[in-house]
RNA sequence: GGGGGGUUUCCCGAGCGGUCAAAGGGGUCAGACUGUAAAUCUGAUGGCUUAGCCUUCGCAGGUUCGAAUCCUGCACCCCCCA
């Protein structure tokens, strides 16, 4: 039913530069195949790649054949595009690593078993660790003249600059990515790359390596870099660490939290760019923000829709489920396992079995203990502030005791300093 | 090689021999407001058994009743002249 990928995508914002005019019929004739890289920089991918993953789940909605590449090789030598030096180069044991993770969750974006039109996963590394050196430069090196490599942005901005410059390992870059355009075109009839704004050097260096080697005519889009309204990479937290894919480095609870807070000014595109929604719902969320930011549908529905997608139901329930007590009011009635499920990645310290029996524990040392405060003396402060809480109920008094009647459940005592910076104190058994 | 300046609590930076745990700014933390926002405002920001005590001002000594402030030596940094 749905056949105008290109229309989808234009309205979207998604097209940033096509090299063709004719690219949406040439894409409404046929099912394509296309790809798009992905450098296996670590074991997991981060927010900043789910736009191109989700540009692949798109044309495969579509009807097309989307190739996920990995760049094991490319991965190797480093993409100067966007960078201002020269990079550390990766082992290839992490290579090796990072690439069995990227591929592990590949599989939950894009559809490997599709009838008429699967994914397909490719590790460059497959084709290219079996190039000689004389090899590659008599058959592939031959085709690039210098001067035109040289005009490329990616490497002028290097080596315009003074206290930069550039490596011939990664002014030979482009090389590789290009004659990956060229092998997928020969073993999966591979004729359209995308990628961020800042690959379209590499992309067009990669068409017309098609053309001389294979007088083929092959396509290139890109599409925009997905920053929020201060220019700033979409994808990182206040703090400054990485949003990740994987739940393990973070959280669903966090991943489902990192969306609903993004600004008013950023969650249309993020809605436009990341989620599947309709033209409609997103236009009436917009209509809905203008309205009355403060209901946040839009972050609320942005949250839902890429939790879902990323962590599935189960996760998403949890990470909704969690946000609920942390932001809800006092904590009671529950037992051990709810908390557990609520409070995965909180920090917790194990307390003696008898610890808040009799006299109990007093509250700045289980600020401390549970490493909420660094010392007494801070700890003291934040409670004379009114900054502490026990299970989401302030607490005044420094010289408070903690007793077993402060346990939300049967062994967990949940200690909350300032907004939502929790910590779980938990009764060792007998 | 010669001359001069510097090293302060997370960062920058002020600091008369006593009244300096050390101005001010930034950052951070907490509170109020709010939409789990932005902006704004308020408070806090070495440790402790917290109206008191203890340990900090490059390092090691010394002078003094008393030193971040004076003297000596050491380490590192910067500038000027060769």
């Amino acid at each position: 039913m749905p056949n105008d990928i290109f229309a989808d995508l234009t309205w979207r914002g998604l097209i940033y530069q096509a090299t063709d005019e004719a690219l949406q019929s040439w894409l409404n004739s046929q099912p394509r195949s296309l790809y798009i890289g992905f450098d296996p920089t670590a074991d997991s991918l981060h927010v900043g790649s789910m736009l191109p993953l989700m540009l692949l789940r798109r044309f495969q909605k579509f009807g097309h054949r989307p190739i996920a590449l990995v760049g094991g090789a490319t991965g190797m030598i480093g993409d100067p595009s966007g960078k201002s030096e020269e990079r550390q180069l990766l082992s290839v044991e992490s290579l090796r690593h990072n690439v069995a993770g990227i591929e592990r969750q590949m599989r939950v974006f894009l559809d490997f078993e599709a009838a008429g039109n699967p994914a397909t996963l490719v590790n460059n590394f497959t084709w290219m660790s079996g190039f000689s050196y004389l090899e590659f430069l008599r058959d592939i090196g031959k085709n690039f003249p210098v001067n035109v490599m040289l005009a490329k942005d990616s490497v002028r901005s290097r080596i315009e600059r003074a206290d930069s410059g550039i490596s011939y390992t990664e002014f030979s870059y482009m090389l590789l990515q290009a004659y990956d355009f060229v092998h997928l075109f020969d073993h999966y009839g591979c004729e359209l790359q995308l990628g961020g704004s800042d690959q379209w050097g590499n992309i067009t260096a990669g068409i017309d390596l098609g053309r001389r080697m294979r007088s083929a005519k092959l396509y290139g889009i890109t599409c925009p870099l997905l920053m929020d309204s201060e220019g700033e990479k979409i994808g990182k937290t206040a703090k400054g660490t990485k949003v990740w894919l994987s739940p393990e480095r973070t959280s669903p609870y966090l991943f489902y939290q990192y969306w609903y807070n993004i600004p008013d000014a950023d969650v249309g595109t993020c809605l436009r760019y990341l989620t599947e929604l309709s033209r409609e719902e997103i236009e009436s969320l917009d209509a809905s923000r203008q309205q009355d930011a403060g209901q946040r549908n839009s972050q609320r529905r942005l949250a839902e829709e890429l939790t879902q997608i990323v962590h599935g139901a189960a996760g998403l329930a949890a990470a909704r489920r969690a946000s609920e007590v942390f932001f809800g009011g006092e904590i009671s009635g529950l037992n051990d396992s709810q908390l557990n499920e609520i409070f995965p990645d909180v920090p917790n310290h194990v307390l003696q079995a008898g610890a808040l029996q009799g006299d109990g524990l007093g509250l700045l040392d289980a600020l401390v203990m549970a490493g909420l405060a660094g010392s007494r003396g801070e700890a003291r402060r934040l409670v004379q502030q009114g900054g502490v809480y026990v299970n989401n109920r302030r607490m005044t008094d420094p010289d408070y005791r903690l007793t077993s009647a402060d346990l939300a459940s049967q062994t967990v005592v949940v200690l909350r300093t300032g907004k939502k910076k929790y910590a779980l104190l938990r009764l060792a058994s007998e």
